[in-house]
DNA sequence: GACTACAGCGACCGATCGATCGGAAGTTAA
DNA sequence: TTAACTTCCGATCGATCGGTCGCTGTAGTC
């Protein structure tokens, strides 16, 4: 026995992990990754700071875990549900209606708004594998919209001589400022305002 | 004497204040206002932690500080130089313009990017002066842009049905976005990129 | 020339940081 | 039953954090 519980198994210790990587997340969307401490992260959980890093090695190796978690949420939340739908205009527009949605819905993973976006800025002044993580991963979600709008463009559902590369700049663009406008001035309009700006972007 | 140098008179304390807080911009441009540390700083300008602290009291009252002296280096840099074109559009264009090249111009104030877009990230999540503070920054630039956006409409150099605010929300997006494509991407098409979009959106 | 004001230093504070270590407790496989 | 393995804890490490203290030396005031 430990304390009043009974010990973790093998197989309730990736659970433990698995908490571990959750409430990190949550964590880092306010504190950012590099605020994310070992000894804060421990106490919230009830876990030693030993016991806790044994799972990941070093706090680099957290960190890591953490946007890939993040990551999995995000693909689970915006991208998985749409990516049935027709390639092209309407797959984007499905996407994007779920981008906005995740921004409002996801708050008990990221309390401090889109952890993309906060690590993002926390460390595009660095170097290092956490930095080159970072980059990977805004890379594949940009290419993923500039599939949809190539199609899109192909298709005739937009303008022959659309960028996607434009349009894609544009949007992360406009969820960067939906994520501010929610996060620092919690502004109820600013979806809708990402909704107009959608549609006048993507006609 | 101090070591090599002869002793700062009052007058030249004030310069050392000065040169402590630049220092402290361009250092949390890159690591933010909670990353910027005193013993770093202190070590950089060839300080004493407690000599350095002296100027300020607290690390918070540096951090605002701080905030104060990027604020005037973005209204000089961008607002003022654009201050006496003609209201209305014109004034808009030549600010947004102003803006672009700010983020490329200010290198070595901010190495780290635009100092209110990280800030912005970091402290949205939190309370106390320094977020209020940041929230007050932007609250006022987006004042400035809804301003012009307004005359803009009632002079009939914008389409009638143009909403201020919604314009300014797209604008701050769209240079959160540049910033980002910058500084994590290095992307050199970004501010032709932003160009493109702006005229597309003050049309 | 005595006195005050103040910048800045060096030493030090308790707290916390990330990280390491050895061992206790429990699971699994033999 | 036992040996190997794994999780997790408690203790501890050196480094650093923001901040306080008493002091020294210079500039300005009278």
């Amino acid at each position: 026995m430990w304390g009043m519980s009974p010990r973790n198994s093998f197989a309730e210790a990736r659970r433990t992990r698995d908490r571990i990587v959750e409430r990190s997340v949550a964590l880092a969307s306010v504190e950012g990754l590099e605020g994310l401490t070992i000894g804060r992260l421990a106490a919230d959980l009830g876990l030693s700071k030993s016991g806790l890093l044994g799972h990941f090695g070093s706090k680099e190796a957290l960190q890591l875990a953490a946007l890939e978690r993040a990551s999995a949420i995000f693909t689970a939340s915006v991208w998985e549900p749409a990516a049935d739908a027709r390639p092209g205009l309407t797959r984007l527009r499905a996407v994007c209606e779920r981008w906005i949605g995740y921004l409002e819905r996801e708050r008990t993973a990221f309390p401090g708004g889109c952890l993309f976006t906060t690590v993002a800025v926390e460390f595009d002044g660095r170097e290092g594998p956490v930095r080159d993580a970072i980059a990977r991963l805004f890379s594949v979600w940009r290419r993923r919209l500039v599939v949809d709008l190539r199609i899109a463009v192909r298709a005739g559902e937009l303008p022959r001589d659309t960028d996607p590369r434009q349009i894609a700049f544009e949007l992360i663009g406009l969820y960067m400022g939906l994520n501010q406008a929610l996060q620092l001035f919690g502004d109820p309009h600013a979806p809708a305002r990402t909704r107009r700006a959608l549609d006048r972007l993507l006609r």
